[in-house]
RNA sequence: GCGCCAGUAGCUCAGCUGGAUAGAGCAACUGCCUUCUAAGCAGUAGGUCAGGGGUUCGAGUCCCUUCUGGCGUGCCA
């Protein structure tokens, strides 16, 4: 559906042009003057200065010549606003619109294209912590965005399991097991089947190799077992295997308990088999060179205040590095997929990285002119006092303990409220939990930091996740009471709560698509935040099951049925959904 | 050193290519439940938009500069 703001743009520009002045002036925002008017023009004001004259006359002119009909007001205000009101008729009409069309109208701008998103970052033989909790919502949240606009899309988790990492747990491991056959290059036989350690020793053994780097005599280990391992030395693939089997079913369990879902288990090891085809025609094309021992691709470019580093292809040591696989990656993704986007989502302090790696992949020509790349760069996740997020004892926090947390201190809540039943009281819990964290992250924007306070996120009141699904649970509760609805056309509004929902409601595609060109799940969420306070101010001042006019009720609940779908669409979206009671 | 990002109410944050009186939530105070869930609604109070210059009819928004904080800055990811 066409958006309102394109409609009365369209037409404003007529005016402007059929006043004589250049049509361009003629777009037409939100009011932010809410008690003067709905949507207002300032291009008069700027077009003053090109005529060199008084902006209230340019107004004047072009309110003359506008095509007054989709309006109940026109007016023009000193020193030059032209400001409008919609008229009832134009409202019921595109509502009817949106209740009548597929996914309330919103333009399928991404139909026909195809979008990578890479967002898990996991490593193996390390459990999610609380480091990993942005990347995962807010990837799956740009995910769901693009698929619901209409892209084909594809999220990658993005495994990191062929780094320096795992030789340092090959090292590590043959220091405590050296007789492990894995570690003998002599043995031919068969490698035995189960793994000589648990996912809980592995989570340990990682930590206290990763604290040992320091030392040089066991870093140089480890940098060899890496090299060794990509080089594909037999036993070390063997226990590679075993490393990747024992986490990987534990990597997959703790994203599902946050709703994340992957289409794509894919890691840098299946960037792989790419590399040495890559590098060479990398090195071919003079796009890669030697320098200090190191294949590196410069991308410094014109315009750059100063030179920034390269981007480090081959380690002097021989060995891959992030940027080769991330590269490498990206040569599977297009030879596979042939993806119009990739888009990133990892921590800001990868930005240069992502800078080197963008710019060494168009200048290899890995991706198309006009394929889009872009990192999202996402802020950090401290504490309730801004700090660093850490257990008492100061470890890292598992994102697992995390989410427990919340769910119990949740849970204790909705005891207390008494308006579930017993047997419910775990899924509304479960979904109230995943609300107030998802909500409590998304809505701050993904690149700033913030603080994560569990008492503010799942506080019943306010601008939080259990405020949204309290706004959808009313709308359920009369709905169900009402009997179908599905079925009620739109009516004119009938008093001006309805008609803040109504207007509020004809935002909803605009907010996502800007949500989604500015990779900001946040914007969705003040969205939700300004519809469910509409809902509410309506709920208050209209009784809706105790009205005897019947025409007029009917009105009522289509209305709060719209509202219903776009609530519930946009935060399936955001990456949680609504209980039948709270 | 250089680069990037940030600094808005006591706290946590919005503020869309400059536009009318800078908006929410929390905390504080005041009202509204015999009526669809009060996890709600309405209201009061609270700001020299870090400081200083500049451009403009008009600046939280653009330019310059200073201060403060965070992060990054060739072989970790």
């Amino acid at each position: 559906m066409q958006k309102i703001l394109d409609i009365i743009t369209a037409k404003m520009q007529a005016a402007f042009e059929s006043a004589g002045y250049d049509p361009s002036f003629g777009r037409v925002t939100v009011s932010n003057r809410p008690d003067l008017c709905e949507y207002q023009c300032n291009g008069a004001l700027s077009a003053a200065k090109q005529y060199k004259c008084a902006p209230i006359a340019i107004a004047n002119a072009v309110a003359e010549k506008l095509d007054k009909a989709d309006f109940s007001m026109c007016e023009t205000v000193m020193p030059g606003f032209i400001n409008l009101k919609l008229s009832d008729a134009f409202l019921q009409n595109y509502l009817e619109q949106m209740r009548t069309s597929p996914d309330f109208g919103v333009e399928k701008i991404g139909a026909g294209k195809t979008i990578v998103v890479d967002y898990g970052g996991a490593n193996v033989a390390k459990p999610l912590h609380i480091g990993h909790l942005r990347p995962a919502i807010i990837g799956e949240s740009l995910k769901r965005l693009h698929k619901f606009l209409g892209y084909n899309t594809i999220g990658d988790v993005h495994l990191g399991d062929w780094g320096l990492q795992m030789g340092l747990i090959i090292a590590e491991l043959q220091e405590r097991q050296p007789d492990l056959p894995y570690f003998d290059e002599s043995f031919t036989g068969e490698y035995p089947e189960t793994a000589p350690f648990t996912v809980d020793e592995l989570e340990e053994i990682y930590p206290t190799a990763s604290s040992k780097k320091a030392d040089p005599e066991f870093s140089h280990k480890a940098h060899q077992a890496t090299f060794e391992l990509q080089q594909g030395r037999r036993g070390y693939r063997a226990l590679w295997r075993h490393i990747m089997n024992v986490s990987l079913a534990d990597l997959k369990r703790n994203y599902d308990n946050l709703e994340v879902y992957f289409e794509k288990w894919l890691g840098e090891s299946d960037a792989d088999p790419y590399i040495p085809a890559m590098v060479e025609d990398m090195k071919a094309k003079g796009v890669a060179v030697l320098s200090n021992g190191a294949w590196v691709i410069p991308v410094t470019e014109e315009g750059d205040k100063n030179e920034i580093p390269p981007c480090i292809l081959i380690k002097s040591d021989g060995s891959a590095i992030y940027a080769t696989t991330d590269l490498a990656t990206m040569v599977q993704r297009m030879q596979d997929w042939a993806p119009d986007k990739m888009l990133y989502v990892t921590d800001k302090r990868q930005n240069l990285h992502f800078d080197q790696v963008f710019r060494a992949a168009r200048k290899a020509g890995i991706v198309k002119p006009e394929t889009e790349l872009e990192h999202v760069g996402h802020g950090t996740m401290n504490g309730a006092d801004g700090k660093p997020f850490k257990t008492r004892d100061g470890g890292v926090l598992r994102l697992q303990t995390l989410i427990a947390d919340m769910t119990n201190f949740v849970r204790t809540k909705v005891v207390e409220n008494q308006i579930v039943a017993a047997d419910e009281v775990e899924e509304t819990t479960a979904k109230i939990a995943m609300a107030a964290l998802k909500y409590g992250d998304l809505s701050n924007q993904p690149t700033k930091d913030y603080n994560f306070d569990m008492e503010r996120f799942a506080a019943f009141e306010g601008n939080t996740g259990p405020y949204i699904l309290y706004t959808i649970v009313r709308i359920k509760s009369i709905l169900s009471k009402y009997g179908a609805w599905e079925h009620l056309p739109m009516q004119a509004p009938a008093n001006i709560y309805a008609k803040d929902l109504m207007l509020a409601l004809t935002k909803a595609g605009p907010a996502l698509e800007n949500a989604l060109k500015t990779s900001s799940p946040n914007v969705i969420c003040a969205y939700i935040y300004e519809l469910a306070g509409a809902v509410n101010k309506f709920y208050h001042e209209t009784r809706i099951l105790t009205e005897e006019n019947k025409e007029l009720q009917a009105g009522y609940i289509s209305l709060i049925g719209l509202a219903k779908t776009v609530l519930e669409a946009c935060i399936h979206i955001l990456g949680f959904s609504a209980p039948e009671k709270m």
